[in-house]
DNA sequence: TGCCCGGGTGTTTTT
DNA sequence: CACCCGGGCA
């Protein structure tokens, strides 16, 4: 094949091992996916093996929508179209709808996102009269989802002495129960979360080794991609379904295994040997990525991590800058420096926006270097944030097509009963629910039944609420027969979504209108990208959106913007040009991290795939303060940095920084002389909130004539006592915190006792 | 039913 | 600080 002479001579080698268990470790910018797409091509085209044979998973459906093309392209498409290929939860979203009865399960189960799963949490906490401040929906989605994750069930929950004891020392100890009443709901819903997914696809080939050994002679061949990505769940799949061949390929790179905090198992890639005594190793060393500065910059930092697979990554690529390393006085300045920066790599360089990439730890970060840009007019995109799928006007009429495609999907239900208003209100829905709870049957099946079932609805509520049936079954009754674009429209346009938007003039409203038209589009284009002769089912089109994120989405606009992320998106993109901010101690490294050594080094590994980025030259930035929950916090720079030996490091630029003493004001100003003079900027730079100047005065000097808000915080003691605007009277029992976020538990007459951050309470001191 | 206000809370992430 | 949520009120 003649394409082979492309790979050297590691990559080739980890191509033409083709059979038994393999594992390739790949460093960053090594040619990686490369290796995955030859090694599948040689499958099909020098082995004769059958597309429908080989199975590979990926981290992100972009991923395997870009590798199927590549493969598309050295064995044609129709080929590659037959392999199985995608992330997990899509594959097995599928393998599960085809088997879905064998666990008990419609074929027509709704996946629930995480919106959904969270929603769900949140009535359950309140059915059970728990306190929603102490059970918050989203920490005990995560217990939930780490248990899945590690193949923990509901019942084996109630009994984990490691969980019990967790919840309990986090105050929680009902959590267990909440995980069962999920879980029950779940299935009332005929709904699957993502977890789920993974979770229940191990309870089919667990129960069913007739389903078992079908896949495992189905997948002769497997491969995954991202292996140290995967967690328990995943791992456990893999290894059943290839125990039968063991023709298994994992790649990946301990490196840069960055999603422990939401269950990956580092140990899966470091053990992978264990599983698989026969293991052929492959080590991609070569890196054609970045300079050589850059990769001995990472070499020298990631060397310092414990747990790792021994490796030396190592180019042929000229030496290139070193690492600039700027520091600013403030999170603005920090902004405006990197700004600057990049106007002058852009003059200096040609360089376009769209080779420029600004990372951060945290998505908050992005906001300064927003404004910086702005100012200076340099275009650029955010990646991450809200979800084109996850807007409210987008997920109602998805929930529409959900409840047709499955009217037990209680999430879905529950938004659109009442959307667009039809006079159900809440007391009437919750009638329902609580029916539908203790006869544990559907709330659909209440409402098919609601003209027969004695609920103490008046007539016309229930006339009402048939109508809303009926409705639901006319559009189910065309899921079949009708094209899926002719049922989505007339589903947006029955229920009165599209009116009701459209009627809405504000700019808001028009763009939730243009959100609409643009998921009917979508539908459109779904409805004709028709292949086979069967016809595509809305039930499909909601099969393939339900895993889908904005990333996935080939963006149009973006063609030459800088681009803003988090380093975990970024992982598997690369830039000539990457400005990594914010590299100070609490912030990166993380603060919930630099306490335990397993964290800390998940946050190094973080920093080597952000530095591992930059193909021709990178630049690390820290601020000497930064404004943290609305205050000034001061911050040291971050470890990483030293870290890297000095010898790559150029910190001139750090001489001419201006001095941390400066104040907020004068940064302000100082960045107004440093950029262009339009008539637009000087409008900018008077909208500018004033932030530090209060917040100073109030930690300083007594409240110097104040406008009348409250008392100094500094001023409170126990035992005072005080006045409230709407608590009235009351004494303080105790004090809380640190300035300025300090807490005072006051014991109201009227309204009992209650805890009031001092800088919010206005409180007054009597007397 | 929807708006306003006070209060609470947060700042990895992806499927 | 900025955003979200729930409660109170019109």
């Amino acid at each position: 094949m003649k394409f082979l002479d492309e790979l050297n001579e590691a990559q080739l080698q980890a191509v033409l091992s083709h059979d038994g268990p393999n594992m390739v470790i790949a460093g960053a910018g090594s040619g990686k996916t490369k290796v995955l797409t030859y090694r599948i091509a040689y499958l099909l085209g020098e082995k004769g093996v059958d597309a429908f044979n080989i199975l590979a998973l990926t981290f992100t459906n972009k991923a395997a929508k870009e590798m199927k093309e590549r493969i598309g392209h050295i064995v044609g498409n129709s080929e590659a179209q037959n392999l199985w290929m995608g992330t997990f939860h899509s594959v097995f979203a599928k393998i599960l709808r085809i088997e879905a009865e064998k666990i008990g399960f419609p074929r027509n189960f709704t996946i629930y996102d995480t919106d959904d799963s969270k929603n769900l949490i949140k009535s359950i906490v309140k059915e059970m009269n728990l306190d929603e401040k102490v059970y918050k929906p989203g920490q005990v989605y995560g217990r939930i989802s780490s248990a899945k994750n590690n193949l923990i069930s509901p019942q084996a929950y109630l009994q984990n002495a490691q969980a019990i004891m967790d919840d309990r020392m986090s105050g929680k100890p009902r959590v267990g129960e909440i995980y069962a009443l999920y879980q029950k709901r779940l299935y009332k819903a005929s709904a699957m979360d993502f977890d789920d997914l993974l979770f229940n696809t191990n309870i089919l080939l667990r129960d069913h080794p007739d389903v078992l050994h079908k896949y495992q002679h189905k997948f002769k061949y497997i491969l995954v991609d991202e292996y140290q990505d995967t967690n328990f769940s995943q791992y456990l799949i893999v290894k059943k379904l290839a125990a039968a061949f063991e023709n298994i390929c994992v790649v990946g790179d301990d490196a840069q295994s960055i999603y422990a905090f939401r269950g990956a198992n580092i140990q899966n890639i470091l053990n992978f040997k264990k599983d698989y005594p026969d293991t052929k190793m492959f080590k991609l060393e070569q890196n054609y990525r970045s300079t050589g500065n850059i990769v001995k910059a990472a070499n020298s930092v990631i060397w310092k991590n414990k747990d790792q697979i021994k490796k030396e990554v190592w180019t042929q690529n000229e030496e290139g800058e070193k690492i600039t390393v700027l520091r600013a006085g403030s999170d603005n300045e920090e902004g405006n420096q990197v700004a600057s920066f990049i106007f002058d790599v852009k003059m200096n360089n040609q360089v376009q926006n769209k080779d420029i990439a600004i990372l951060y730890r945290t998505n908050a970060q992005s906001r300064a270097m927003e404004e910086a840009l702005r100012r200076r007019n340099i275009p650029y995109k955010i990646f991450g944030g809200l979800s084109f799928y996850q807007r409210k006007e987008v997920k109602d009429l998805l929930a529409y097509f959900r409840t047709v495609i499955n009217p037990n999907d209680e999430e879905s239900l529950k938004r659109i009963v009442n959307y667009p208003a039809r006079g159900i209100g809440d007391t009437t829905l919750s009638k329902i629910i609580m029916a539908s709870n203790e006869s544990d049957k559907s709330i659909w099946y209440i409402l098919e039944n609601i003209k027969v079932l004695p609920l103490g609805l008046n007539q016309p509520t229930r006339e009402r609420l048939d109508q809303f049936v009926q409705m639901i079954k006319s559009f189910a009754s065309g899921l079949e027969k009708e094209n899926v674009y002719d049922l989505a429209l007339r589903i947006a346009q029955t229920t009165g979504i599209l009116k009701e938007l459209y009627s809405d003039k504000t700019p808001e409203g028009v763009s939730r209108y243009d959100n609409l038209q643009e998921l009917l589009n979508g539908v459109k284009e779904f409805s004709e990208e028709n292949k086979d002769d069967t016809e595509r089912t809305l039930a499909d089109f909601m099969q393939e959106i339900a895993l889908l994120t904005d990333n996935d989405k080939d963006d149009e606009d973006n063609f030459d913007k800088v681009s803003m992320m988090t380093v975990h998106a970024s992982k598997g993109l690369e830039f000539p040009y990457v400005f990594i901010v914010g590299l100070e101690e609490n912030l990166f490294p993380s603060q919930l991290s630099i306490e335990s050594r397993e964290e800390l080094e998940e946050e190094r590994r973080l920093f080597y795939v952000a530095l591992t980025r930059a193909k021709k030259r990178a630049t690390l930035s820290y601020a000497t303060t930064r404004f943290k929950w609305g205050n000034i916090q001061h911050s040291e720079p971050s470890r990483f940095i030293e870290e890297i030996d000095t010898s790559f490091l150029d910190y001139s630029f750090t001489l001419g920084g201006i001095k941390p003493k400066q104040t907020a004001f004068e940064d302000e100003f100082s960045s107004y002389f440093n950029k262009p003079k339009t008539s637009q900027s000087l409008n900018e730079s008077f909208q500018f909130k004033q932030k530090p100047n209060l917040t100073k005065v109030s930690q300083t000097s007594a409240s110097l004539g104040s406008v009348g808000q409250g008392d100094d915080p500094t001023l409170f003691k126990e035992g005072m006592a005080v006045s409230h605007d709407r608590f009235g009277e009351g004494k303080i029992i105790e004090i809380q915190g640190d300035l300025p976020n300090v807490k005072a538990v006051i014991e109201f007459k009227a309204h009992g006792v209650k805890q009031l951050l001092l800088k919010f309470a206005k409180l007054k001191i009597l007397n």
